[in-house]
DNA sequence: GTCGTTTGAATAACGACGTTATGCATAACA
DNA sequence: TGTTATGCATAACGTCGTTATTCAAACGAC
């Protein structure tokens, strides 16, 4: 209905033009984040974005594309997340420090942590590029592993498998926090109750990987 | 088309009729571990059990009533392989067996426990009566730490939080090597490295648990 | 027996979804 | 000043979960 009136500009190529991917973008983070990833459907974000649905396909082939595209920016947020975590005091400073890093994001990006881990998206998977940023989040924890190696405070001598536990158990535990909570929003309202159960993982998790049980200001 | 001429013998209420429950039931759980949940339409199912899709609304209400009871039917399953895991030697014999337990289970239903623990079923939310089944699956464990606790082998006093910890990190472990093996048959094909690394995470998980280090049969 | 009532089920449709075929308007190039 | 590229809107298609309508068989009451 009103045919071809509205558009006050409608074209203007190359560098210009890429307003639109920007505003999709954009517009589909907000709705997943507000909404969740159920509210994520094409006509939605076409509304939101101010344009219509060929937008997505256009700038990015479609909707596992746009997931694509949430799926790497949340990786690389997520990866920067942990990159900047402050080495705390103790066994394993580092990789603590990342612990907690983790679950932080996850708390406050729970709807784009459930599209990166939880594959709450169907029909998305996850392409070569979405992979690389995946797998750079987890780098970031091989390191702090490698680090706390090299100062000769692990037990155990298979990094590798060391690196995979941490993060199953931080996965684990933010992961089953984030499935227990029905509401998005009803997350935030047991926070502090899981606060200490995490530290209390967390420790526990150290206390099984360090060569001597030093104590920490529990 | 060809409308009204099937049908060999179309009604026999009561006990006789709730064959075609089972039968919509069954073609959804074959369906379901062949094929996984993206195959799992109320069409698929309706023609696989021999009936019109209005027999999903009959017999449970709509599709998510399926997939509850789908969700039921699992952590049933699930909950009695836990319980009937065969206690190990070592601290923590029992929780330790279910850990093991777990995994097996989850490695050899994939497709039923995305379902049920990766939520992969959009619209289902989980019914009162799937939250009490899932719930007694955890409270096998919970039962295990207690007694390892009553033993007094645990280090920590807060059961609760210890046995969180346990779930947490089996279901990490798991999480990841399903969410890791893109393909539902892949997973089988690396499941000798990661026995011994899920071991070693066990045993990791139970040094940081237990009061004092007992060396096993590493 | 015959007449409602109930129950289980098939057909066909509805609305929402992801996607695409068609066509048009503008910018860039000749 | 054509000619081609590009970005985009409209409208449609097929599939999904769901439902309104309708019908057939089984049961209870007389």
């Amino acid at each position: 209905m009103m045919a071809r009136m509205s558009s006050a500009k409608p074209n203007a190529p190359a560098e210009a033009s890429e307003n639109t991917r920007e505003a999709i973008l954009s517009a589909a983070l907000r709705v997943l984040a507000e909404e969740g990833h159920q509210a994520l459907t094409v006509r939605r974000i076409a509304t939101e974005a101010g344009c219509s649905t060929i937008g997505v396909y256009t700038w990015f082939g479609g909707k596992d594309g746009l997931v694509d595209a949430i799926f790497v920016e949340g990786f690389t947020s997520f990866a920067a997340a942990l990159r900047s975590a402050r080495t705390r005091r103790g066994p394993m400073g580092k990789a603590r420090a990342q612990a907690y890093a983790y679950r932080t994001w996850a708390l406050s990006h729970p709807m784009h942590y459930q599209v990166m881990f939880h594959r709450v998206v169907d029909s998305h998977k996850a392409s070569d590029q979405a992979i690389i940023a995946g797998t750079d989040s987890y780098a970031a924890l091989q390191e702090a592993i490698a680090e706390a190696a090299g100062r000769g405070e692990l037990h155990a001598t298979d990094l590798e498998a060391v690196a995979m536990m941490v993060w199953a158990t931080v996965h684990g535990l933010v992961s089953l926090q984030l499935i227990a909570g029905q509401r998005p929003n009803d997350i935030d309202s047991s926070r502090t109750i899981d606060d200490r159960a995490y530290e209390l993982a967390v420790d526990t998790l150290v206390r099984g990987l360090c060569k001597e049980v030093n104590d920490r200001r529990r």
